[in-house]
DNA sequence: AATAAAGGAATGAATATTCGTTCCATATTT
DNA sequence: AAATATGGAACGAATATTCATTCCTTTATT
């Protein structure tokens, strides 16, 4: 077994595990079981549980981040590439509940606010993209004028709540679904 | 001391400390601490903490249903109604970050998902409210005609995630912010 | 009114359990 | 053969919970 193979198992356990179960409900011990792995085995890749969950919330952000990349055309109008946008990260989260659920959790715990505070600031990865188009399209008068922090939560907010209650299995997103709501929070921040 | 005084002075420590440092940061010992009450006296009240979790997070939404139905007018019309609840909330997680912040963990827990199930099928508490008045505004074909969980998600989502910015401090909520964003949000629902 | 008894609320040290981490004998690779 | 990786038992710290005892309020007795 190779050694990024056995890292690998590892966090895809964690991921899992914490995901369902919470942070207390996925002991180091259960962790290693589920990767079929020794206990001390995951100490060879991680420092200790918080460097764990930390690497982990940092490799599902890089995979959403390749995810938009893929496909994104920066020269095409404000209102495509936010369409292009919401539609796969609504897909993304959809085939994988897993990083969702993770994320969720992550980001309403203490580790979240600490990691958010660098986010806004960064200039780099996924909320680049993000900000640039919103930034592109207060300029253009296409966006309603609103601080960036508001237009996030109007673009993104309701997305993660709609998505939250497809994996919980209180509605199906399907693609027409994945439409209207993408059509609706276009309506909550264009001008 | 009075008896309902010890059992407040739990509650209050525990949603402090949960919402501060997460489910894992705040042991018994450390609530009753703070409490200023015996580590065994929280068992007087709460059969352990799993109930302890549970029952704050009742506490909390029954206090925001009680705001919400101080000067609600169920005759006024469906946009009233909405920025009535919109700007309570808001004021209301304002007010209280703790609450706030204790029910972003408690949602994204494994107790959440259990409990979400129960508050969306349910017909009491303040969730029939929003319901009712989606309901009827679909209806009155001034709202969008899309699932209750969507327009949930629509009418909600902005203002959780606007509120957490806040709270964070990446943006001050003054009431003419608050107004926008209740704009913006009612943008997205209506028709 | 004074005193005694009872009931139950509160306590916090003790207990049992859980958990993250370390250690080291064994297996694998180089 | 040397070096490296692995597994999982063992350890100690941390934690939730229990329980024998104390404390306090209320009720009964004198």
């Amino acid at each position: 077994m190779a050694k990024s193979d056995k890292r690998d198992k590892v966090v895809r356990a964690a991921l899992e595990l914490i995901a369902e179960r919470g942070y207390h409900g996925a002991p180091m011990a259960m962790i290693a079981e589920q990767a079929g792995v020794g206990a001390g085995t995951i100490y060879r890749y991680f420092e200790n549980k918080d460097a764990l969950i930390i690497d982990l919330y940092r490799e599902i952000d890089e995979r959403i981040y390749a995810a938009i990349m893929a496909g994104y055309a920066p020269e095409k109008p404000i209102r495509e590439r936010f369409h292009h946008i919401i539609t796969v990260l609504m897909r993304y989260f959809i085939e994988h509940p897993s990083d969702f659920r993770y994320l969720g959790q992550f980001h309403n715990s203490p580790y979240g606010a600490e990691v958010r505070r660098n986010i806004i600031l960064s200039n780099n990865g996924d909320n680049y993209i993000y900000r640039q188009l919103l930034e592109e399209g207060v300029s253009q008068q296409v966006i309603k004028d609103l601080p960036m922090v508001v237009l996030f939560a109007l673009a993104f907010g309701p997305l993660k709540a709609v998505v939250r209650d497809h994996i919980l299995g209180f509605i199906t997103l399907d693609d027409a679904m994945i439409e209207q709501i993408m059509e609706a929070s276009w309506d909550g921040i264009r001008r």
